[in-house]
Parts: structure tokens; sequence; C-alpha cells
DNA sequence: TCCAATGGTTGCTTTTGTCAACTATATGAT
DNA sequence: ATCATATAGTTGACAAAAGCAACCATTGGA
């Protein structure tokens, strides 16, 4: 732990020179960074100033004079919403073009500073930029976008979870489990009757969930889980939805689910979709004794209601 | 090139951010950013405020501004110096204690961002960081480095692999074989016998093999493989040589393993390492016919040439 | 000996950012 | 329907941060 703060400060340091953020004025141009920040917000589809402000953390007044000033710029005009409090942005002509002049020139100049780089060089720190982004949190307006499998999520699941759950001491057992049912997956993957969704934020895997045909009219959920960093914008949720609409369309009679009793913020995912609690075992699996969960959705309830 | 300026760019997005890098008082300190970076500089030993100045790139008369701020506040003294124009700056035990408190509470912050980390991946991000540093700041980076596994290099190899291959056309089937034999090696995984290294460059992997006891004093060698983009490192081979150490060491008679004809670069590896073709054979694994390979080293001939 | 350069300071200014009060609208509970 | 409370956004007053240019004292070299 002392060995990762350490490297924290030590390129918390270096990076503030590298990227000049102390320079009040963003690289050459008339904007602060603040400014700039708030343009970008507002080129990549923000509308509502108390979006920008919650995702840049500015002050409201502070963003109320920065967007007045893109105002009297003619880089934005400003609407009314449904909601007659809202004074909804859109970015005119002139605005996405001081926008593109701002966007060039900071590729410019993030060009440069890997122009010194040898190409292997280059290609290895891409590729710790983007894998050091997805540890510290991905970030931006967006929130999140969910899409099927592709090509190697199946190890990328595995290996996930592996990492996340090993503070619970269940091990390389747990390990050997999260490949085996990974590979099942693909292994016995039939179209229409299997599925697994991917969560992701900005190009970053924050979530998953898959569910496998176990037989009976019965569909498996397993190997639900989202990272820390994504938690809390209901992606654990919308992964559930997913699979619990594609097993009606699939005409499965109910959805049922193993789970563990401290894994406490997946249970509450299952029981606000409707699952209910229907079996308790302690098993060994894992190494030492554990609390598992089995878990279950009456299909036919769900349809009812709706 | 663009790859690596968009990662860049989304990078500087996400750890602005995450770092707090706008907050003009620096963490809860009643400090800027920029006092806080100079009382740094002056607690590790800097004595001229030209110096400070040139590391810092602050306005000298701003930075004149801090260090008096530093001298009413009684945590420094300033002196006269051979050349009489330099007024040396000292600091005092009340400016040490502000220091270390102030490193306290920088060091406390830097612990509760990694504190959400599992192990692995704290790991993994102290790798990235000092690397990235290195990159970052123009320094050389050592070319690669070699661990053995730990939670969740199963999953990232079997994800990397699946998605090399794909251009291979071996789809699914081979990503459920990735699956499985990783799944077995940690199910499986017996010290002493069996061994798995991870090569790290910036720490990202870029590269791995997995060494396996086959029974009858044979140890099989899989799943080799290196990233595209660390090829020509020599780390295909380093990693060959850990095996074959381990392999002899281990007190196995011979390393066996199985690869596939179209795989051209991981033959010259292989054959260089003093690996020999014994068989050759047409299967229908991956979908299609492939011509697989095995080869075989011996490792008593190893021990002969030592 | 004189002039350009260096280390540092000061006055003045603009910008940036913070805080609290305020308007207008929406929402939820009773 | 009403009232308290919350939300979206704005404004005024102000403090801090940062930049700029002029300046002094000293040094070092031509």
């Amino acid at each position: 732990m002392e060995n990762a703060v350490a490297a924290l400060r030590r390129f918390n340091r270096a990076y503030t020179s590298f990227a000049g953020l102390l320079d009040a004025r963003y690289n050459g141009s008339d904007m602060s960074l603040a400014e700039a920040r708030a343009l970008y917000e507002i080129a990549h589809g923000a509308r509502l100033a108390s979006d920008i402000q919650a995702v840049l953390r500015l002050d409201p007044g502070y963003l109320s004079r920065i967007v007045r000033g893109f105002q009297t710029r003619g880089w934005i005009t400003r609407g009314r919403g449904a909601d007659a409090r809202q004074r909804p942005i859109e970015l005119t002509p002139a605005g996405r073009d001081a926008f593109s002049a701002l966007d060039r020139t900071t590729h410019d100049r993030a060009a440069g500073q890997l122009a010194g780089l040898a190409d292997a060089d280059r290609q290895a720190l891409t590729a710790a930029l983007d894998s050091m982004r997805a540890l510290l949190g991905g970030g931006g307006v967006a929130p999140y976008e969910i899409r099927t499998f592709r090509a190697g999520d199946m190890g990328m699941i595995a290996a996930r979870q592996a990492i996340l759950y090993e503070p619970y001491g269940w091990g390389r057992p747990m390990e050997a489990l999260l490949g085996e049912v990974t590979a099942a997956f693909v292994r016995h993957f039939k179209p229409g009757r299997d599925q697994c969704w991917i969560a992701e934020r900005a190009g970053v895997m924050a979530g998953s969930v898959m569910l496998v045909d176990a037989g009976d009219g019965v569909a498996k959920l397993r190997l639900l889980y989202v990272e820390p960093w994504a938690r809390g914008l209901g992606i654990g949720g919308a992964l559930v939805d997913r699979c619990v609409a594609f097993a009606r369309d699939a005409g499965y009679a109910r959805i049922a689910l193993w789970t563990h009793t401290v894994l406490a913020s997946a249970r509450r995912i299952y029981a606000a979709a409707g699952f209910h609690l229907t079996e308790t075992a302690i098993h060994h699996d894992f190494g030492r004794p554990e609390q598992g969960e089995t878990w279950e959705l009456d299909l036919a309830d769900i349809a009812r209601e709706a």
C-alpha cells in the first residue's frame, strides 16, 4: 500500500509539471482551463449547466458566467426546456468552430508531447494510459453503454472478478471457477437462449452479466458484477433488466441465480428486480465456509404485472 | 500515433478530475497548489528562489510573494549568500512542521484514492504509474520485466489471446479452450511443478507463458504469446528460457508443446530455444482444418551442453 | 570601467474562483 | 389545494491567484 501511495504521489508531481496544469491560459488559447473544459462538455453533448457543473465540479455561479461568456462570443444560444427552470445550451456553428480550433491545438500539443517516443514506447504508453484510466475510473458525461459480448470479453470478466473478489479471500478456487464458467459459456453458447452483456463507460468495462439456459425452462443468471468506480450509476440494475427482458422474450419460465450473502450490493440489486431468496446453504468451494444463496424470479409474475 | 494521442487526451481529462487539480486550495489546506509545490521544493532542499522558479515555472514576482508569505508565517528565514543578490531560504522548525502536516494530508488523500482498489489492481497501478512517469518524462524505461502470475492474470491471458487469434478465424472454440486451459491451470496449480510467467512493459501485460506437469517427467509449455506492440524485444525467448530453467530445476526430463504452423514467430522462438518438431497433424478443433505441431526439448541435452 | 545579465522585489492590473443571497420553477407530502 | 423543500440558474460582492512591467542591487565579462 505505501508503495502504491508513494508511486501515486511521485506521478502526481511529475504529471503536474508535464501537463502544465498550472498555466492559467489553456494551451495558447484565450480560454482558461475551466472554460476549455466547459466548452468540451458542451461540444460533447452536455446541454444543461447543471450537468456540466456536476461533471466538472465547478461553482454554479462561476459556470453561469463562463456560459454567458460563450453566449456573448456567439458560440452558443440558450433555449427553454420542458422544465422552465432549465436554459438548455445549443452550440452555434461559430461555437463549433471555436471548439474545433481548441480541439486541434490540444491535439497538436499532445502529439508534440508524444513525438519523442519510440513506436513501441508509444504503444506501451497507450496501453498503460488506458489501463490506468480504467483503474482510476472512466469519467465523462455519458453514463454508460450496454452491449453484448465479443472476443476477449470472457477473459476480461474472469480477470476483473478474480481481482475484485480477492479481498474476500476466495483465492484460486474462485479464479478457476470464473475461468470454467466463462469458458463453458462460449463453449456452449446458443444464440437466442444464452447471452452476455457488458456495460462500458468511456470504452472501459464497467460491469457485466450473463444468462444461460439451465434446462426445464429455467434461465440462470451468472457473474453479475459492477466495477467499484462505476457503482451508484444503476449499471447493476440495468444489466439485470436486460437479462429479465431477454429471458421473457426467449420464453423462459423463471430465472435463478446463485450468489453469496457477503455480496450485499448484489443482493440489493436482485431484490429490487423482483427476485426472492429461495435457499441458503454453506459451502466450502472457496477454501473456507461461505454462505451461498439461491434467488429466483418467476417470469409469469412479471408478465402478469405488465 | 493518433491512437496514442487520443489515449493521452482521454487520460488527461480523466486525471484532471481524479486529481482535483482545478481546486484552488490544495487538499483541505490553507495553501494554494503553487504554495504547496513551493513548500515541497524548499523542504526538499531548494535554497534559491530562482531554483524553485525554474523547476516550477512560476512567475518570479509571484514566487517572491509566496516566499514572503512563508516568511511572515515563520516557516522560513532568509539569509545572505556568497552572491549578495541571493537571499537563501532556510526552513525553520515551524516550517518543517507545516510541511510535514501538508505531507501527511497529501499522503492520506492519495491513500484514500487507492483504498478502493484490490491488491492486484494496486500492484498493476503502481507499475503503470512509475513507467508512465518515466515515459512521459522522456526518461527510458526498462524494456520489460518478468514476474510470476497473480490474481486476474489467467483471465487477462485468455482475453488477450482470444483477441489476437481472432484474425485467424479460430473464433469461439479457441476462446473456450483458452478459458479451459487457464482455469485448469489455477485449479490444479502445484507449486514447484507448474508455473506461469507474465512479461510486463509499462505495467501492462506484454506477454506470458505457462508450464504444467503433463506426467511421465514431461512438462508441457502452453499459451506462449507476446503482444504485437512488444515484439522484437526478446520477450518470447526470455519467457521460454524461464520455462526451461524452471523445468530443469524441477527435474523434468523434457518439455513438450503444441502449436500451429501458421504461428511463424512462435515457431522461430521454439527453434531458437532448442526445441525440435516431432509431429504434425491436421485437426478441426477450431471450426476449420488447421495444422497443429508438437515440439519437444530434451532437457538432458541442455544439461549436457551446460 | 561600463554594460548586459542575474536574483530578487514591488506596484499595478486582470483573471479566476468563492460565497451568499436571490428568482423562478418544480416536486412531494399532507 | 397548499406549503415546505429542492432544483436550475443568476447576480453582486469579494478574495485570492496570476501576470506584467518596472525596478534595485549585484555580478561577471568584454
